[in-house]
DNA sequence: TTCCCGATTGTA
DNA sequence: ACAATCGGGAAC
C-alpha cells in the first residue's frame, strides 16, 4: 500500500518526524527550482517543554498550532531561521524541525545562497538549511506546502526501519532531552555532533 | 520596560 | 572552547 503524503502529515511528530526521512523538499525561486532529500529531522510536541508550542500559542508559535503541511518559521540565536513542518490536527502544536538536507537539484543555487562550494556544507544544519534555500526571513511561517513556493515530493522508494538511526535531539537541555532525532544512518549530509 | 537566553554556526 | 547577534517571553 503507497504511503500517502496526506497521511504522514496528520500524525504525531514522534511517528511523523521518521516518516519525512527521505522525503525531498522542494523550493520555486528565481533562480530556478532547488530540491534536497531530508536526511535528519527532530519531532516537538505541546506536551513537550522544549517546544516551543509547550507555553501555548503566541503570534509567534501561531503557525504551529495550525494543521499538519503549514510551514513554521521561527528566528533564533540572533542570526538563522529554522524550518519546521507542522503535523497533526489543527490545534494540536506538532512540529517536525528539519536539520539535514542532501542537496539533489538546483545545487549552484544553493551554493550561491551559502556562500560555500563544499556540497556537505551546504544543509547540513537547520539553520544551513533555510539559507541554502532563500529563506531569510519568516514570511513563509504559516503558509501552507503545495500552496507556497514549497512543496514535498515522495521518495522513489521507501526507506526501511534499519536505515533510520534514533538519537537525543540536538541542543537540547539535558532535563527535557528526548531521543525525537532520526536521521538517515551512515548518510554524510547530517549535521555535526 | 528590563533582562536572559536560545531547536546555531563559524572560527580559534 | 567561544563569540556573534537580537527577538521572544517571562519577570519586574
Amino acid at each position: 500500500m503507497k504511503t500517502d503524503l496526506k497521511k504522514i502529515l496528520s500524525v504525531p511528530s514522534v511517528e511523523a518526524a521518521p516518516m519525512l526521512l527521505g522525503m525531498s523538499l522542494c523550493r520555486k525561486t528565481k533562480q530556478g527550482v532547488i530540491k534536497a532529500r531530508i536526511v535528519e529531522t527532530e519531532a516537538y510536541h505541546q506536551m513537550d517543554p522544549a517546544s516551543h508550542s509547550y507555553r501555548g500559542m503566541t503570534a509567534r508559535t501561531a503557525p504551529m498550532f495550525e494543521a499538519g503541511g503549514t510551514i513554521y518559521v521561527y528566528f533564533t540565536y540572533g542570526m538563522h531561521y529554522c524550518m519546521n513542518i507542522v503535523v497533526g490536527e489543527k490545534g494540536a502544536g506538532e512540529a517536525v524541525l528539519l536539520r539535514a538536507l542532501e542537496p539533489l537539484e538546483g545545487i549552484e543555487i544553493m551554493r550561491q545562497n551559502r556562500g560555500v562550494e563544499d556540497i556537505r556544507n551546504l544543509a547540513s544544519g537547520p539553520g544551513k538549511l533555510t539559507q541554502s534555500f532563500g529563506i531569510t526571513d519568516t514570511r513563509l511561517s504559516g503558509e501552507k506546502l503545495n500552496r507556497s513556493s514549497i512543496w514535498l515530493e515522495m521518495p522513489e522508494k521507501k526507506l526501511k526501519e534499519h536505515e533510520i538511526a534514533v538519537s537525543q535531539r540536538i541542543g537540547i537541555k539535558e532535563a527535557t532531552n528526548q531521543p525525537w532525532r532520526f536521521y538517515i544512518k551512515d548518510n554524510r549530509f547530517i549535521s555535526r555532533k
